[in-house]
DNA sequence: AAAAAATGCATGTTTAAACATATATTTTTA
DNA sequence: TAAAAATATATGTTTAAACATGCATTTTTT
């Protein structure tokens, strides 16, 4: 289903507008998607991004504002969410012994299984999120990339 | 300033998982610009999408439920964003006469003249948002469509 | 070294998103 | 036509996002 048909507009501004709004339409079909997929684990797209993060760090500590650094989304509450993964015991926390503002984050062994459980099933999410050739995808983050000049 | 970078990830499971992210990525960067160009005016860049919905049926009326169908964000609370619009006195509610269950929305003279306000402006938004060619955004759009296939 | 600025994080508060459920009405089915 | 299903919306509740502020610590400046 096109752009057009999924939010019933045939007439845009621009061409630049409409891929403005078909890169938001396409971005929220995906979090929808991603939001099933993740829903029986009981963890949220944005607690796997962290987790994923974490996991690519390990076993080195990394702290709250790395972390965020590192996020899809830049205005991330980054320390209620870590306070969220905690109490699910899939990350821990410790205070950083060279700099006590920070905190030392790293994910558990529960959270590492977790993710191992996910990994199996995640290449179907990818190839159901997406299913562009690769010369295709690579053209896509190109575009995207330049069009935030 | 590459996806990469922006995150600070070099590697991906493969090129459409990539591309899905920077779908993700950029969606989260235009957000932050569309919200810092709402900003002075008092509404959201959801509240405008319901705006521009109703200028694009005016005067014709159009049901809640119709509004939802063409919004980018199909889980949105249509009846509480309707709410805060009326509250502001830019949308105007009525009952349906013909379905005693529906509501007959119309965009005020003042939500008009807030769109008007905007068009000015609009251009530069559009283009500070997506420098990309004619022919590129094309592409993209192109591509955002086959990848949710 | 003292003062000023910046950083990392926590947390309070307001606002909105998410999810479920309820109600009235209309449409479909048997 | 009566019963069942579907539709349009409102609203209660839980959860998270947004925004601001505060505090301790570190870094930079003078």
């Amino acid at each position: 289903m096109t752009l057009e048909e999924e939010i019933k507009q045939s007439k845009f501004r621009n061409v630049q507008q409409k891929a403005i709004l078909n890169i938001l339409f396409t971005s929220n079909w995906i979090q929808n998607k991603q939001k099933e997929f993740f829903e029986p684990f009981g963890i949220t797209g944005q607690q796997y991004n962290i987790l994923r993060i974490l996991r690519g760090q390990h076993p080195n500590l990394i702290s709250g504002a790395e972390i965020k650094s590192r996020m899809l989304d830049k205005n991330s509450d980054v320390s209620r969410l870590l306070d969220r993964l905690i109490g699910k015991n899939l990350v821990s926390k410790s205070q950083c012994p060279n700099d006590k503002r920070a905190s030392d984050i790293l994910i558990t062994e529960s959270g590492l299984s977790l993710l191992e459980k996910l990994d199996s099933s995640i290449n179907n999410l990818d190839t159901k999120l997406n299913s562009l050739s690769e010369e295709e995808a690579n053209q896509l983050s190109t575009l995207l990339d330049k069009s935030r000049d």
